[in-house]
DNA sequence: ATGACACTTAAGTAATCACTTCAGTGTTTC
DNA sequence: GAAACACTGAAGTGATTACTTAAGTGTCAT
C-alpha cells in the first residue's frame, strides 16, 4: 500500500511556486551574477534575516539554488540546470501551440482552394 | 498621492503563481491543443465546476488564457503571447548566468597561462 | 575567555489559497 | 412554459504562506 497522506508536490509546482515571489526572484537574479552569502542576499530587503532564510529554503527545495556552509558563512549559488524544467515546460507549450496554428492555417489554405479560389 | 493599500502583484508574480498549480497547468496544456468550454476543461478533474471556474479566473488574471461567452457556453483559449513574459525572464537568467561562466573560464584560462603553462 | 558575527530554529499570526456547498441567472430544448 | 444545461456568485472552511519575534548554536577575533 503506497497511500500518501499528502501527495508530494510535483517538481514543477515547487519551481513555479518558488518563482512566484518577487523577493525570491530577486535573489535568483542576484545569484545569476555570482555566489553570495545569506546576509548579502538579505541586504536589499526590508524583511528579517529569518524571512530571507525561509525564502532561501524554498529556493533550495525547488532545485533552483544550492548552498554550502564554510565556517560561519553559508554561500549560495545558482543550481546550474535548475531552471531547465520550467524552461522546457514553457517551450513544450509554445511548440504544441505553434504546431496547432500551422495545421490550422494549412487547413484553411486548403479549404480556400477547394471552392472560392477561381471565380 | 499614489499610496496603494495593497501593492498590486507584479505580472510575473501572477504568471508564476498561476503556473504553480498542477490543475491550472493541466488546463493550459489542454488549451494549447485547441479551445475548450469550461465543462470540457473541468471534465478531467475531480473538483467541482466552481473550483475550475476559480482556477480559470486565476489563469485569465495572469494573462495566460482568455475566454468569451457565446450563448450559455464560455469558450476558453490560450492568450497567444501569454507565456512570453515568463519565458523571457527565464531566458534572461540563463544568458546572464552563461555570460558569467564564460568570463570566469576566460579568466581562469588567462591566469593559467601566466604562470604554470610551460614547465 | 568574551563578545561580535552569521546564521538557525521554533513558535505565533494575519492573509491568501484551494477548495466546498448552495442558491442563483441566463439559454436552449422539448 | 417547463425542464435541462452551462455556468455564476457568495459564503464558509481548513491548509498553506509570508512574515514576525525571541531564543538559540557554532565560529572567529581580541
Amino acid at each position: 500500500m503506497t497511500g500518501l497522506q499528502h501527495a508530494a508536490p510535483a517538481p514543477l509546482d515547487l519551481m513555479f511556486q518558488a518563482l512566484a515571489d518577487p523577493a525570491r526572484r530577486g535573489m535568483v537574479e542576484r545569484l545569476t551574477q555570482g555566489p553570495a552569502s545569506v546576509s548579502e542576499l538579505a541586504a536589499p530587503y526590508a524583511m528579517s534575516l529569518s524571512a530571507v532564510v525561509q525564502h532561501l529554503r524554498v529556493l533550495e527545495d525547488s532545485g533552483l539554488v544550492r548552498s554550502q556552509k564554510l565556517g560561519r558563512v553559508r554561500t549560495c549559488q545558482i543550481q546550474p540546470g535548475g531552471l531547465s524544467l520550467a524552461e522546457q515546460w514553457i517551450n513544450d507549450r509554445r511548440t504544441t501551440w505553434e504546431r496547432r496554428l500551422d495545421r490550422l492555417s494549412q487547413y484553411l489554405a486548403d479549404t480556400a482552394q477547394d471552392d472560392g479560389e477561381t471565380p
